[in-house]
RNA sequence: GGGCCCGUGGCCUAGUCUGGAUAUGGCGACAGCCUUCUAAGCUGUAGGUCGAGGGUUCAAAUCCCUCCGGGCCCGCCA
């Protein structure tokens, strides 16, 4: 903000004292901005309630601090309100943009559907949290390339094929394909034998040496998961530049070993090729010489860098896989591989009240049962609340989404979630039908009351808070991109609905001296909240 | 045995990176507010040893150490 940034100017002036900008408390008990004076006392030699007296003394006052005041060892700032309502009538659809990325490549790594396995509510937290980032950092001036890392290599596939010989049926496939092949999966593993899990290492050897018939079958089961995932990522607002997975990146993992070789100290323990280091090795190729997932992961970084000319590699995987991307982030490093290039996005895992989730224990949560449900409950609501709302299913189905989206992406990624229905089917307080609703609000308001022109000198204390959060906008999606945290900005989109709500029912727009002002708040307070749903993945309603 | 993460009113949660004034909101409970732009809303009340102990500091939910509780991970699955 730019209040902000010339106080900051002003005070830095005035002492030797450095970051004058963290020392700021933005958000004071009393006034709009604060400082804390302890750290004064050394050079002006006084105490801290003196150092602020002195401050205050010594400061020439931006025009826009309409007042300052001492309280003991703090100094409060006073912004003009006037003076904040004018920067918010700046606000257009581009607000919050920058060149910050200055178009450096960014490839993110989110949703990672498994072929043959259902879209379950686990892979749900992967797909929102990349895809909110992938937004924001789009809208900061980055590239980015977001690439859905397909699963669809591995003794599990071998699993998969043995399953389908066992208990397949074609007419069940072609019906429901990913529920049958999630059936025949499950039920291998409830079986499971050591012969058949025998077989099924040499199926997916048959597989890798190329066989043609079980090739031809698992394309036929990757197409099926991909039909369905690309449906599914559409509902959720997320979008892929690539689907290239395991069986993708495959080929270049032989090279990647060789290359690790050539750059670094490797060692055979136990038959295996591995990279040594703390607290465990990372293998790379396995005692029967098969490459592994790692030497998969370190082939797709090195096609990534070259092939997308990514500057940075974001994997937006759970917290489970640390230790994995520790060891592929140290073995790419003693290549000569900048670290910082990468980072591990995790996120803490999703788990039932009874229990985890596991495709194998077969008590997965689908997610489209829950958006059914969640539509449902919104359809009902909608019919007490607003039956002639056009278009209900459709969008009942929508405000589904976003509450779904939104309960996900309102807490700390790095928190474990326990799925509960209670919450997911809570639609008051924080949650995402409350924000769409407060944008359908806003909507409402300038559908139906006419446009007059703003008078600054109207600006009163009714829309002081609300300015403030507005003009903090830019430096929220600073921080979400900073952190790779999507709960800053989705904690920002609670207060700002909050604080329009307050608004709405303290300041009267139709008819009123102050329609003007009261008019042009509300318009770019649905701007603002409009940006924030859409770069949170969801839909922005304009009557519900 | 080793490593990583989490612990904030009954429940969920912000703040921890970058120490600063009476710790942020929500759910649930209780009490109010629809003849006025959408009550999926707003206002108020009750509810807290910030897991425990020690240390650093003028100042600790925040930094350091120890411990407790919970979760996750530690080569031939991915």
């Amino acid at each position: 903000m730019k209040f902000k940034t010339e106080l900051v100017e002003q005070i830095t002036k005035l002492s030797n004292v450095k970051d004058i900008e963290h020392l700021l408390d933005v958000n004071p008990p009393k006034g709009d901005f604060a400082l804390p004076c302890f750290k004064f006392t050394k050079e002006f030699k006084c105490n801290p309630k003196q150092a602020a007296d002195k401050l205050v003394g010594l400061l020439e006052l931006p025009p826009f601090i309409s007042k300052i005041e001492t309280a003991g060892p703090y100094v409060n700032f006073y912004v003009d309100t006037q003076a904040m309502v004018q920067e918010v009538y700046a606000i257009n659809e581009s607000y919050g943009s920058s060149d910050l990325g200055n178009n450096t490549t960014v490839v993110m790594d989110y949703c990672a559907v498994n072929v043959g396995k259902p879209f379950g509510i686990g892979h749900l937290r992967s797909t929102v949290i990349g895809s909110c980032l992938d937004k924001v950092y789009e809208k900061l001036g980055y590239t980015v390339i977001a690439e859905n890392y397909l699963g669809d290599w591995g003794t599990q596939y071998g699993k998969l094929l043995v399953a389908y010989d066992m208990y397949g049926d074609a007419d069940k496939l072609t019906k429901d394909p990913i529920k049958h092949l999630y059936e025949i999966y499950t039920k291998f593993h409830q079986n499971e034998t050591p012969e058949m899990l025998e077989k099924a290492r040499a199926t997916f050897k048959q597989l890798e040496n190329g066989n043609k018939e079980l090739l031809a079958r698992m394309n036929e089961f990757r197409q099926f998961t991909m039909s369905e995932a690309v449906r599914i990522c559409q509902d959720l607002n997320a979008e892929f530049d690539s689907y290239n997975g395991e069986a993708f990146y495959q080929p270049f993992a032989n090279d990647a070993v060789k290359f690790v070789q050539s750059k670094t100290h490797t060692e055979i323990s136990d038959g295996a090729l591995i990279v040594p280091m703390e607290p465990a090795p990372l293998m790379l190729l396995k005692s029967n010489g098969a490459t592994t997932y790692h030497s998969r992961d370190l082939a797709t970084a090195r096609y990534r860098i070259k092939e997308y000319n990514a500057d940075k590699l974001l994997y937006i995987v759970g917290n489970p896989q640390s230790l994995h991307f520790e060891q592929l982030f140290e073995t790419l490093s003693r290549c000569n591989i900048d670290e910082k290039m990468f980072e591990h996005v995790k996120f803490g895992l999703l788990s039932l009240p009874d229990g985890k989730i596991s495709t194998r224990k077969g008590n997965l949560i689908f997610l489209d049962d829950v958006f059914k449900r969640a539509s449902q409950k919104i359809l009902d609501i909608i019919n007490e609340k607003n039956p002639q709302l056009p278009n209900k299913e459709n969008a009942a189905y929508k405000i589904a989404v976003g509450a779904i989206i939104f309960a996900d992406l309102k807490t700390d990624r790095i928190k474990d979630v326990v799925f509960d229905w209670d919450t997911v089917l809570n639609f008051e307080g924080e949650t995402g039908p409350y924000l769409m609703y407060t944008h359908a609000r806003a909507c409402s308001i300038l559908r139906s009351v006419e446009h007059v022109p703003a008078v600054f000198e109207h600006a009163s204390v009714l829309e002081h808070a609300l300015s403030k959060h507005l003009l903090s906008f830019p430096e929220t999606l600073v921080q979400t991109h900073n952190h790779n945290k999507p709960h800053i900005l989705a904690q920002y989109t609670i207060k700002l609905a909050q604080l329009f709500n307050e608004y709405y029912v303290n300041a009267k727009v139709d008819g009123v001296e102050e329609q003007g002002i009261r008019y042009m708040m509300v318009q770019k307070s649905q701007e603002v909240l409009k940006q924030c749903l859409t770069l949170l993945g969801m839909h922005t309603p304009t009557e519900m």
